[in-house]
DNA sequence: GCCGTTTTCGGCCCGACTGTTTTCAGTCG
C-alpha cells in the first residue's frame, strides 16, 4: 500500500467514525473529500510539505497537519483517539447498503449493537423493531443486505462491466423499439464506466424520452418496469417514475448451480441504475450521471457563483424568491440539451469524461488548455505480444496478420524469457532461432506485398535482484526489449524500487512492462516509489507500459498522470496471448486518457520511422 | 473541517425513492 492509499484510508475511516459519533456532518464530509483528493493525487503525499498540502483544494490547515504527522511518524493521533471510542464491528454494519450513520448509531447507542453478530441477534429477537422508523420492511432489507455480504461492495473489473453494459444498452434500445409509444430517443452509458475507471461499483444508464414525463408521479414508468423484467435482473432495489435500481447477474450464461442450496456459491452481480429524463435535459443529465461526484460539486458551486443553479434537468438562472426547483416551475434553462452547451454557459471548454475527477480539470477547462487526449485511432503498433513459442495461442504468422488487419504498421514478438518456466519461456537457443524466424517472416511479407514490420523482441523477466534474464550480448540482437517483473511481487517498496530502477537504467531495455505486477481484485503487486522510477525513466529514455489487459491496467491511472507530468514516454500494449486480447486496447486507452496522455508521448502512436529510430537509440 | 467574483463567518450540490409517517427522515448517487 502506498502512502497515498494509507492516508486516504485513514481519512476515510475518520469520516466514518465522525459520522458514527454524531459529530458535525460537514466535518465528516470534509474528511471524506480529503480522502478522495489524496487517493487521486498525482504525487507521493510524503514528498509534500505542509504548504504544498494546504495549496491542494479540499485540504486545509488541520488535515494537512494530520497528514504531515502520519508521514513523519506512521501514526495519526486523532484517528487513534476516534477509533478508541467506536466499536470496530460497526464499520461492517455501515457498509451494508441501505444503512447509514444515523441508523447504525441508533443501533449502537440504544441496543448496544456493536458488530454483525449483534445485529443478527437483534433481528432474531425482534429488538431491532423497537428503533424509531424501523418496521418489518426495513428489517427484511437489512437481512437481505447481510445475505448479500461482500458481494454488495465488491467493485467489478471494467473488462467484465463493459460487455455487460453494452449488452444491457442494446436490450434497453430493443425495449424502446418494441414500445415506440414511450418515445425513447437515447440510451447512454454514464457513471464511472463512461469515465473509464479500472473497476466499476455500479452501471449507470441514462434514458431520454420525448414522451410524457412526470417526475412527481407515484407510479413506476412503464419503460423502467420493462427494464426490471430483463432476464439478467436478480433483485429490484427501487423503481419509480424516473429511476430504477436493480442487481444484475454479471455472467448470465454461467450454468445454474446443481448442488445443495446451502452450498450454492454467491452469483456475481452488479447494481445497475437507470434514470429517465426528458429529451431536452439530455446534456445536463448525462453530465450529472457521469460524475464524478466531486466534479459535479465543483460545477454546481461554479454555477451558484455565477447566479445560476445546475441539476440534472439543466442550468437555470437562480431565483431566490422561491423554493420550487426550476424544472417544476416551468423555468426555461440557460443550457440543458447538450453537454457542450452546459459547459459553455459555465464558461468552460467541454471536459472529456475520463478527466472529470476533480483533479484540476475545471481550472484547465476555464483557460481552454485541456490536453488533447490520445484516441484509439492514434494507436499504430503493438510492442508486447506472445506466440505459441511461449504461452500464446497464436502462431507468429497469425499474430502478425491480426496486427496487419487492425491497421498496425509494426508488431513486436515478445515471448517470455528462460526463467518463466511455467510460461514456456525461451531458452537462449530458442530465442536465437526465433530471431531468425522473424527475419525470414519479414522477407516473406515483403515478397507478398504485405506492409507490416515484425520486430524480434522479448518480454525479459526482471529477476528479484533486478538483473535481466538474458545476458547483454543476446539482448543486443533484439529490436525491442520489454522488461517485466513476474516473480517476487511481495517485495517491500524499497527493494522493489531498486529492482525496477536497475531495469529502467539498463541500456538495452526499451519498455518497463506492467511495472507493479498487480492483478485487479487478486494481487496488489509491488509498491515502488513511482516518482523515483519516473525520473529515471525520463533520464534513460525508457518507456513505461500501460498493460491494457483489464485484469492488469498497470500502470494505473494515477501513475500515468504522474508519468505524464514527469515527461515520460508511455507504451500502451495489449500483452496479446490470444487473438481477442487485441480488443483490450480500449481499456488501456481509457486508463491513458484518465492520466492525461497525448499521442505525442505515446510510442505506439508514432509512425514507423520515428518508432524504429527510438528503438535503435 | 473547508472556503471566499457578496463572505474570515456562516454557509456547505441537488433530487429521487422508500418506509414509516400523518409531513418527513434517512439513504443514495
Amino acid at each position: 500500500m502506498s502512502q497515498n492509499e494509507a492516508v486516504a484510508a485513514l481519512l476515510s475511516d475518520m469520516a466514518t467514525l465522525l459520522e458514527l459519533l454524531g459529530e458535525n456532518q460537514f466535518k465528516a464530509i470534509a474528511h471524506s473529500r480529503a480522502s478522495r483528493v489524496i487517493e487521486s493525487l498525482d504525487k507521493p503525499v510524503e514528498t509534500l510539505d505542509k504548504a504544498a498540502l494546504v495549496a491542494i483544494d479540499g485540504i486545509g490547515d488541520k488535515i494537512a497537519n494530520k497528514i504531515v504527522e502520519f508521514c513523519a511518524t506512521g501514526r495519526m493521533k486523532e484517528h487513534e483517539e476516534l477509533a478508541a471510542q467506536v466499536p470496530g464491528g460497526l464499520r461492517q454494519i455501515m457498509e451494508l447498503p441501505g444503512l447509514g450513520p444515523k441508523t447504525v448509531r441508533a443501533m449502537w447507542q440504544t441496543l448496544n449493537i456493536t458488530d454483525l453478530a449483534g445485529l443478527r441477534k437483534a433481528i432474531d429477537d425482534g429488538s431491532l423493531l423497537t428503533l424509531p422508523r424501523m418496521g418489518e420492511k426495513a428489517v427484511e432489507k437489512i437481512k437481505g443486505a447481510i445475505a448479500l455480504g461482500e458481494e454488495a461492495t465488491r467493485r467489478t473489473p471494467i473488462g467484465l462491466a463493459m460487455p455487460l453494459a453494452e449488452r444491457l444498452r442494446s436490450e434497453l434500445l430493443a425495449l424502446a423499439k418494441k414500445h415506440a409509444k414511450f418515445k425513447i430517443t437515447r440510451v447512454e452509458i454514464a457513471g464511472s464506466l463512461r469515465r473509464g475507471r479500472d473497476t466499476i461499483a455500479d452501471l449507470d444508464f441514462l434514458v431520454c424520452t420525448a414522451g410524457a414525463f412526470d417526475s412527481s408521479s407515484k407510479t413506476v414508468h412503464p419503460i423502467l418496469e420493462e427494464f426490471t423484467k430483463l432476464p439478467e435482473v436478480r433483485q429490484i432495489i427501487v423503481a419509480g417514475a424516473t429511476k430504477a435500481s436493480v442487481r444484475c447477474a454479471i455472467n448470465i450464461h454461467t450454468a445454474r448451480w446443481k448442488g445443495g442450496a446451502d452450498q450454492q456459491p454467491a452469483e456475481p452481480t452488479i447494481q445497475v441504475d437507470v434514470r429517465l429524463v426528458p429529451e431536452g435535459s439530455f446534456g445536463a443529465a448525462w453530465m450529472y450521471f457521469t460524475g464524478s461526484k466531486d466534479h459535479n460539486v465543483v460545477l454546481r458551486q461554479r454555477a451558484l457563483a455565477q447566479g445560476m443553479t445546475l441539476n440534472e434537468y439543466g442550468l437555470f438562472k437562480e431565483d431566490k424568491t422561491t423554493d420550487v426547483p426550476p424544472q417544476h416551475r416551468g423555468a426555461k434553462p440557460v443550457a440543458a440539451a447538450t453537454e457542450e452547451d452546459v459547459f459553455k454557459k459555465l464558461g468552460l471548454a467541454w471536459v472529456p469524461p475520463e478527466s472529470r475527477e476533480s483533479v484540476g480539470e475545471v481550472a484547465l477547462a476555464e483557460k481552454d488548455s485541456l490536453p488533447e487526449l490520445i484516441e484509439l485511432a492514434d494507436i499504430k503498433c503493438e510492442l508486447h505480444a506472445h506466440t505459441t513459442a511461449s504461452d500464446g495461442k497464436m502462431s507468429m504468422r497469425e499474430l502478425v496478420m491480426e496486427a496487419h488487419r487492425r491497421g498496425f504498421h509494426t508488431i513486436a514478438v515478445t515471448d517470455h524469457s528462460k526463467s518463466s518456466a511455467v510460461a514456456n519461456g525461451l531458452s537462449v537457443e530458442r530465442l536465437k532461432d526465433q530471431i531468425k524466424q522473424v527475419k525470414q517472416l519479414n522477407k516473406q511479407l515483403a515478397d507478398e506485398g504485405i506492409d507490416i514490420k515484425v520486430l524480434a523482441g522479448s518480454e525479459v523477466d526482471i529477476l528479484a535482484d533486478g538483473t535481466l534474464d538474458y545476458d547483454d550480448d543476446l539482448l543486443a540482437e533484439l529490436d525491442v526489449v520489454v522488461a517485466s517483473p513476474h516473480v517476487a511481487l511481495s517485495q517491500d517498496p524499497k527493494t522493489a524500487t531498486e529492482r525496477l530502477l536497475k531495469a529502467i537504467e539498463h541500456p538495452m531495455v526499451h519498455i518497463l512492462g506492467h511495472p507493479t505486477g498487480r492483478l485487479i481484485n487478486r494481487r496488489n503487486g509491488l509498491s515502488p516509489d513511482m516518482s523515483t522510477l519516473i525520473a529515471a525513466a525520463k533520464e534513460h529514455d525508457t518507456a513505461l507500459e500501460i498493460n491494457a489487459h483489464w485484469m492488469r491496467l498497470d500502470l494505473r491511472d494515477t501513475h500515468v498522470r504522474m508519468a505524464v507530468a514527469g515527461g515520460c514516454k508511455i507504451a500502451i500494449d495489449c500483452d496479446d496471448h490470444d487473438i481477442t486480447d487485441f480488443d483490450n486496447l480500449r481499456y488501456g486507452l481509457l486508463t491513458a486518457r484518465r492520466g492525461g496522455l497525448t499521442a505525442a508521448s505515446c510510442v505506439n502512436a508514432w509512425d514507423r520511422k520515428k518508432l524504429l529510430a527510438w528503438l535503435k537509440r
